[in-house]
DNA sequence: ATAACTTCTCTAGCAACTAGAGGTTCAAGA
DNA sequence: TCTTGAACCTCTAGTTGCTAGAGAAGTTAT
């Protein structure tokens, strides 16, 4: 039995974290010491390690949610699976297509300063201004966010 | 005068947003009318389009301030603001990167998968193993906010 | 036994807003 | 002029995924 401390070693995730995991249904409550302290086992290490895994994949905590509901149960078909994966799939790249908008506006607002005071700068004439700009980058930045 | 409806049309900027603004000090206190509504000039209008427009590119909060703060000393250098733009740059590229190597670890998985059932099913596999992933996309996907 | 470390619960905070309750004020039509 | 309905006001709380801190209690090593 690993004390919750071992596990937050063994699985790469911050103790407050699991605590947090446990507290949204994400992990099961774990078992107590006789002096109330959290034990676990090996299948809550597994558990965490796939949450881990997912997080570093990006996934959101409720599709992880789904995901661990899913492979609980080994018998059904695995289409549920893909289509969250191919959603989060879908994500990753229009979050990539619009960093790359923003990293090219940047570069050129950047390119085009050419270094004297900030009356004549590029970087705020062109922050303020908007009549510079090729993309219109304008709408919903939330779809970047991960 | 606009009242804080119109401005938010003309600015692109939701009207709870633009009193959020204010609250947290990005905007200056608007004028009132009699009945205690906020009027707007044409300065803040114009303070409100930078505001948006940094925050289309990215540009976290802070960093608008200072950039705020910088255009309205136009005499100073505009090192300070280069840097900062800079430092976006940086931020989205990494993001970028981060992102990428998750583009490809999630294409792997999907298209490894046969399309069975969830016992055989390599999404759940890899996410639970962690043995067949290439990237060590590990640490901090933090980093990969916007 | 005692010190140092870990764990416990609980609350509050981060970014950058968004949503809602419950109450005023304003602009336009009858 | 009155009235209706939209827009405005303040305030609180919620979002996501944690992180930080307080103060108390358990555990481990010497």
């Amino acid at each position: 039995m690993l004390s919750i401390g071992k596990l937050s070693e063994a699985a790469g995730v911050k103790v407050p974290t699991i605590r947090y995991y446990e507290q949204i249904g994400l992990l099961p409550e774990a078992g107590r010491s006789t002096g109330n302290q959290r034990l676990y086992g090996p299948a809550a290490r597994d558990r965490l390690a796939f949450i881990r895994h997912a997080r570093d994949l990006g996934f959101p905590l409720d599709a992880i949610r789904d995901l661990l509901g899913l492979s609980d149960r080994p018998d059904q078909p695995c289409a549920a699976v893909d289509s969250i994966a191919k959603a989060q799939l879908l994500a990753v790249e229009g979050r990539i297509a619009r960093l790359m908008a923003l990293k090219s506006e940047l570069e050129r607002m950047i390119t085009q300063c050419a270094g004297g005071s900030v009356a004549d700068c590029r970087v705020i004439e062109c922050l303020g201004s908007h009549a510079h700009c090729t993309t219109d980058h304008g709408r919903d930045l939330a779809e970047v966010s991960e």
